[in-house]
DNA sequence: CGCGTTTGACCGGCGC
DNA sequence: GCGCCGGTCAAACGCG
């Protein structure tokens, strides 16, 4: 329970009403940094090239500032204000639901997004935010970019 | 047509 | 060393 998100209650549109405090854990180490070094050149890879980018030079054990928060609404999509493209859908054995996983579609924005719906409350959508926006938000919600800030939370940081 | 969503396969880490 | 679990990507399809 150490890491206990946040908890925020309301329908799609009711992002109001926070119990407890809001803890950002975000990390005081790097907060994006490197991630273009990537592959440039040479696209010629061998034949499990694979996931071979997916090594790439991993900065030591930083970790990505990542945030969790529980709503309570029918929908589990939350509009934020960015766009969300889902990458994967994975079901985990503690939930009988399965997971999603979103990603930032933003070139250099790497931001992901997982979400997760408990199996014994299927109106609790858990949503956890793991990396920072690098741009400002495209369609600016009402409360939604007011909880950022009070998360300490900025879209696009001084970076 | 563009791209967002969907589904399956595969890999990496960890536990036993 | 193998099995399990979680996470990610890739190709195809559908929808706007």
């Amino acid at each position: 329970m150490e890491n206990q998100p946040m908890l925020l209650l309301g329908s799609r549109s009711c992002y109001n009403s926070m119990n407890g405090g809001l803890k950002s854990q975000i990390s005081n180490s790097n907060i994006k940094s490197s991630h273009q070094m990537g592959v440039e050149s040479s696209e010629n890879h061998n034949t499990s090239s694979y996931l071979s980018s997916l090594k790439k030079k991993a900065d030591k054990k930083i970790k990505k500032p990542r945030f969790a928060f529980q709503t309570r609404c029918q929908v589990d999509i939350l509009d934020d204000g960015y766009r969300w493209r889902k990458y994967g859908q994975k079901a985990v054995k503690n939930n009988n639901y399965p997971r999603s996983y979103y990603r930032c579609t933003h070139e250099g924005c790497n931001v992901k997004k997982q979400v997760q719906r408990l199996s014994k409350d299927e109106g609790v959508v858990v949503t956890t935010y793991e990396g920072m926006h690098t741009h400002p938000i495209d369609k600016p919600n009402d409360n939604f970019e007011q909880i950022l800030h009070q998360m300490h939370i900025f879209p696009n940081p001084p970076l």
